[in-house]
RNA sequence: GUGAGUGUAGCUCAACUGGUUAGAGCGUGGGACUGUGGCUCCUAAGGCUACGGGUUCAACUCCCGUCACUCACCCCA
């Protein structure tokens, strides 16, 4: 039996939890300020809808799935992102019959069968927020804010927005074919992926890394050049929203997604304290995805936030987490007696709402006390025979080192006593 | 999937160009303090040096293979 986890998947242990709780707790609070509802949907869905929506071409669908037959001998896949599942849901409950427009969020694993590195797992946790039925220019700036509020409550900084509009199913084939034309002299020079790109995915010409590809674009035709009148205006009432909400941003044309949904707004959140995965928050508008899966024609824009590779970035900038939470009281007891006696008051401790603990370790008293230390208990309660045969305890303030004697049934209601300093 | 680097105690790292019982700090258990934590000191446990093979009188050290991890590419959160 090999005792550990399976490749790109990690374990979160405790000293860790607290940390990912308060940022799912921020998560949950921007979230309500901007008016969006928790979804939940099921890790596996069929395989289909990937392939149509994400897009057959797409690296995702082709190389990353996680996919195999279940034992009915039907398709199925473990989500490698959050928007699909969700449009499935909008459509499968007929959320279109809702008020719109219909805004929500999760916080879910995501797979993807890639190779692990810095910021990158084939398992990773995902926040996605995805507004459906709106193709106000406000939502996408709206979509962009909920990411950068996320961002400023927690404190990271080192950001910086990449902003692009990619046009629609009207005006992207002129683009399109304006960038091959572009291209198609150069094409013996590029490297071997582009060389595909050009025939597959023009638009992917542009983020290639490789210097033989990249002295091209930057005299490439751009996106905003051959956006329809309808796109461009979109996309200009975007950029004011955000820069009326104070947000500064970068028009970054040579921003193109992966994703074949993807039309007008696609933007990113970058972070300057990441490896060569630095992309915190990614996302855009998403027009013609509802539609696609068979629900009535509706636009919908959203965005995906990694929160390891958030958690990863508020590590590397310094940024105060929080650890274990320390145990209001230890017990702490000496001989059989006391032990038992101790029990009843752990008892009488929790149903009081008391966080607390015992020694069953069989430690010396000094041990206990150690140990008590380094469970951050801010108080220890002492038992021993002088004690039992008074009917009380020793209470020991472990910060002061104070200690008092008080009878034992009164010890949960003397802790929670203000001005003995348990605050609740 | 491609390329490179690294695998020594729970963690972070030592061990000269191959040389005999593989060390230290932190952490963990116990003690100094017979019923009182943090500081200090003492002490113990903990290693098939990732795994398998090879070279050699001798391998943590050199060679080959496997696996794992890391980084970069592809791509993405």
């Amino acid at each position: 039996m090999p005792a550990s986890a399976l490749k790109g998947m990690l374990d979160t242990l405790p000293d860790e939890t607290p940390r990912w709780r308060l940022v799912e707790a921020r998560v949950r609070e921007v979230c309500a300020l901007f008016g969006y509802s928790e979804i939940r949907t099921p890790v596996l869905e069929q395989t289909e809808l990937f392939i149509r929506t994400v897009g057959e071409s797409s690296d995702v669908v082709r190389k990353e799935m996680y996919t195999f037959q279940d034992r009915g001998g039907r398709s199925v896949t473990m989500r490698p992102e959050g928007t699909a599942p969700a449009a499935r849901a909008y459509v499968q409950h007929r959320m279109y019959l809702k008020p719109q427009p219909v805004k929500v969020f999760y916080i879910a694993p995501m797979f993807r069968y890639e190779r692990p590195q810095g910021g990158r797992l084939r398992q990773h946790t995902q926040f996605g927020i995805e507004a459906f039925g709106s193709s106000h220019p406000a939502v996408d700036a709206e979509v962009v804010s909920v990411g950068l509020s996320l961002f400023g409550r927690l404190g990271l900084g080192g950001l910086s927005v990449q902003l692009n509009s990619i046009g629609c199913p009207r005006c992207r084939p002129a683009y399109r074919e304006a960038l091959r034309d572009y291209y198609r002299g150069v094409v013996g020079e590029l490297c071997g992926d582009c060389r595909e790109r050009f025939e597959k995915n023009p638009l992917r010409l542009l983020d290639c890394k490789r210097d033989e590809c990249r002295k091209y674009r930057e005299r490439a035709p751009r996106t905003v050049d051959y956006l329809c009148a309808e796109c461009a205006d979109h996309f200009e009432a975007v950029k004011e929203y955000l820069g009326d909400a104070g947000f500064t941003f970068e028009v970054n044309p040579l921003l193109v997604r992966g994703l074949d949904y993807y039309t007008r707004t696609v933007f990113e959140i970058v972070s300057a304290t990441l490896g060569a995965q630095n992309s915190v928050c990614s996302g855009g508008r998403y027009d013609g995805l509802v539609e696609q899966i068979g629900g009535p024609p509706t636009p919908g824009v959203g965005f995906g936030l990694g929160l390891e590779r958030l958690l990863l970035s508020l590590e590397n900038q310094g940024v105060a987490l929080p650890g274990p939470a320390g145990l209001d009281v230890f017990v702490a007891t000496v001989g059989e007696e006391a032990f038992k006696s101790g029990l009843r008051t752990l008892h009488a401790l929790r149903k009081a709402g008391l966080t607390s603990d015992t020694d069953y370790m069989g430690r010396s008293l000094k041990a206990q006390l150690k140990h008590a230390d380094r469970l951050g208990a801010r108080f220890v309660l002492l038992l021993g025979e002088d004690e039992l045969a008074r009917l009380s305890c020793t209470i020991r303030r472990m910060d002061t080192g104070a200690q008092w004697q008080v009878p034992l049934d009164e010890v949960p209601s003397w802790l929670l006593r203000h001005e003995n300093g348990i605050e609740r």
